[in-house]
DNA sequence: AACTAAGCGAGACGGTACGTCAAGTCTTAGG
DNA sequence: CCTAAGACTTGACGTACCGTCTCGCTTAGTT
């Protein structure tokens, strides 16, 4: 069974690329909730149709993105060095310190995330939650995992500052100290 | 020095009130961002100059909401029985029981939350982060609170299930399996 | 050099004659001044962007239904019979004949002018003043053809009557009784 | 049988005044449909209650300002030197000569007369319609004196310009060539 | 080569909601 | 009872985007 291929222009990779681009960095410098679709068409030198046609919502789009990796340039994953508290703590420094400047951006994903459990998913794999904390993968229960980044989303979203210590105090409230 | 007090007629707490049970309903119906300053006021039966009049944003419509307690309305808030990890297991027990039907309203609250830190504060302050986990008052570091309504927050996003064992894994990972 | 035509839907004549049309009802039935942009586009069926694209004031879009001839049916202009006195009694009397029960729309349609000189200019042409008194082409110096409309209307604002004999002692008093 | 007196503070003639004067301000500022109730309340340091008390309507309070001389400052009104058509002349010349700079006071006084019959009498007494042509007192019909006015009128509204011999022209053209 | 059919940039369309302005009414507190 | 102040409901403003729908053109396969 062939995959059936009717006539017509093929889809423009250029034109996807534009798109995704502007969308990037709209999503960026405006967040999430004052993107327009005409705003992105515009930039991208593209007819909204063309958004349209290929994409469901905005939120599709963030997402794809997100997979992308044109909003989270680095992918947070630690190394396993032996030591495994050692490892959780530079993930979480590797996250803490890629936060200042970035809270607005954080704020956007975290609200794209709300709007769509598959953006949720995206965005957590993005930090890392599953190759660490997927139960069966993993090297950690995926409770601790998502305890992590959770704290880490919920004190950014407050405002709240990341002292020093914090990446270690905190890898100590889930691990224990032990 | 006194305050100053103009004459002209009194801001009327009738449509204070009935403002902000519209928005609540309608926050609770639709969620955030489907939220209409113009469906409010028709609602409340108010003109929109009204609402505007008192309130700057969207945001800080909801946030006044929510410390009126209209949209959380149990405060979640655990007994200090003497044995703190039941009381933090109880405590956690109770916002997932909460969570069943108001997965809708979690997120809407996150996303207004992820808009204003001072959403974000008092939303943490209505799921009991500040009396459990100030470090002067509360027993607990913040950092462990945090963690937990993080990994709740994190995992119901992402439209993840939280099976029977749930709450006392997530008690344990952040308390260490002593 | 040819018009630039870029793509893009065309403009359509359906809403544009729907626009004008309610204008020109509304106009007629409350007058210049309780005209609203909404109203016009509720009974067009058309979006209120569609108005505010093509005319960019109420105005404009007056002055427009006067030039389709929406506002005053008839083009007042009296033949040319060789009797000079004649053919000016008959035209005034054509337009003294039209008012009773139009005196509103032609308030309307003053206050109208004096927003703007072009719609004031379109409804001297409609009144016939330029096809009559235009220097060059008419019969009639332009001071004489604007004395008489002039007369009309200041009376009619004023709610002045015109009796029997109005027209022809006009027509004296701007052509001297000789 | 006393005019009714019953207790309670007389009107404030200082508000009166200070509402008139800076209508009058503002009408020659900003023209008849730009003026608003609450600019002039602000103005004139008083509620817009005083002001609705008082007059019913902007035209109301417009035809005040007009009867109290605060719109049009000098009154037009021929000497009477024996020479009707010489009177009749420097009338015209004299309105011609306050137009230049005041032909948007002259709109906005058309506009208000439009919406009103008593301020169109009103406006006309201004002029000095009545007390020149009105037929059993003034020395013309009260059509010519309509007419010229009216073409005045008309073609200020136009913005067409008066030149050098506009003056006596019109009143040749009225009074007839002789 | 001619003939579909899809993709594309552009942009007009019917709508919804925005945030603002002013209208006219009502409510305080002070003379 | 009058007044200044100002909050209230109402309704229209002009703007921004939405998601859909033509246009005229280009591109790629099918015949």
């Amino acid at each position: 069974m062939s995959t059936e291929r009717r006539p017509g222009a093929l889809r423009s990779e250029r034109s996807r690329l534009a798109i995704l681009t502007a969308a990037a960095r709209q999503f960026a410098e405006r967040g999430y909730d004052h993107l327009t679709i005409e705003g992105i068409a515009a930039e991208a030198g593209v007819g909204k149709q063309t958004i349209y046609r290929w994409w469901g919502s905005k939120t599709a789009l963030i997402a794809e993105c997100l997979v992308e990796g044109m909003l989270i340039p680095v992918p947070f994953r630690p190394e396993a060095t032996g030591d495994p508290r050692k490892d959780l703590e530079s993930w979480v420094q590797g996250i803490l310190d890629f936060l200042p400047g970035n809270e607005s951006l954080l704020r956007s994903l975290v609200i794209t995330a709300a709007e769509d459990p598959e953006v949720a998913t995206r965005l957590s794999e993005r930090l890392g939650v599953f190759p660490i904390g997927l139960d069966s993968e993993g090297p950690f229960p995926l409770e601790v995992v998502e305890a992590i980044t959770g704290a880490i989303v919920i004190r950014s979203l407050r405002g709240g500052d990341f002292d020093e210590g914090y990446a270690s105090r905190l890898v100590d409230a889930v691990l224990g100290t032990s």
